[in-house]
DNA sequence: GAAAATTATGTCTGATATGACATACTGTGG
DNA sequence: CCACAGTATGTCATATCAGACATAATTTTC
């Protein structure tokens, strides 16, 4: 785990504050976090080619556009099901998702 | 939509119980919950592959055996966070998790 | 450059997922 | 048959995520 990508997720709020959290921090925890950010940037880009505004597309999937807002910005407090639920929503195959996931999305 | 994938999905206890429910399932959620259930699949067959008892791996992920079960039984209790972290611990490449997305998995 | 629209951030309260536990079910060897 | 390993199912208390709201910051439009 390079101490790059570290520091890129602790600066987005994801807690590696402590020496506990950092070391508790497994591998693959973080790699859930950039399928997250990826998929936070997919449906972004997703929402502005249709050029919605975060509210408006919260209203659509029954949320808020905070949560919106947080969904892009790769909040923590943002789950895997409410980001993919979102790509679907937008319009994205299931195969669109599998992408975003297999490879990243550059930003 | 078609009532087949309904049937199968409120045997395994998704809620499609009520009139106000079924009719509240978006085709995006059903898709999430199939998605669920191939990613459940998949856990159980790499499980398997590493003949790991579900209590073993539950140790391993920091859970235990019950929501080790559930998740293969695809259980409507769990998140898709649990079960992509589940399956990166068990080797899974981001890659290969995609390709359980993408298209199914043949239980 | 003010006003308006959009997006970001923080924080509540309620909803849902969590690990843990108990216990029941299923097979399999003895 | 029975013990025993594995798996399933139901239920808790607690942790985490949800939408909502307020409000700040930013961008857009005139």
């Amino acid at each position: 785990m390079q101490q790059s990508k570290r520091k890129v997720l602790k600066e987005k709020g994801w807690k590696l504050g402590t020496a506990a959290e950092f070391l508790g921090l497994s591998d693959e925890e973080v790699a859930v976090i950039e399928l997250k950010l990826a998929l936070g940037n997919a449906v972004k880009a997703r929402r502005q080619k249709k050029r919605l505004t975060q509210a408006a597309f919260a209203k659509v999937i029954s949320s808020s556009q905070s949560r919106v807002a947080k969904m892009e910005a790769g909040d923590p407090s943002v789950s895997l099901d409410l980001l993919v639920k979102s790509m679907l929503t937008l319009g994205a195959s299931r195969r669109e998702v599998a992408n975003v996931i297999g490879r990243g999305t550059k930003s």
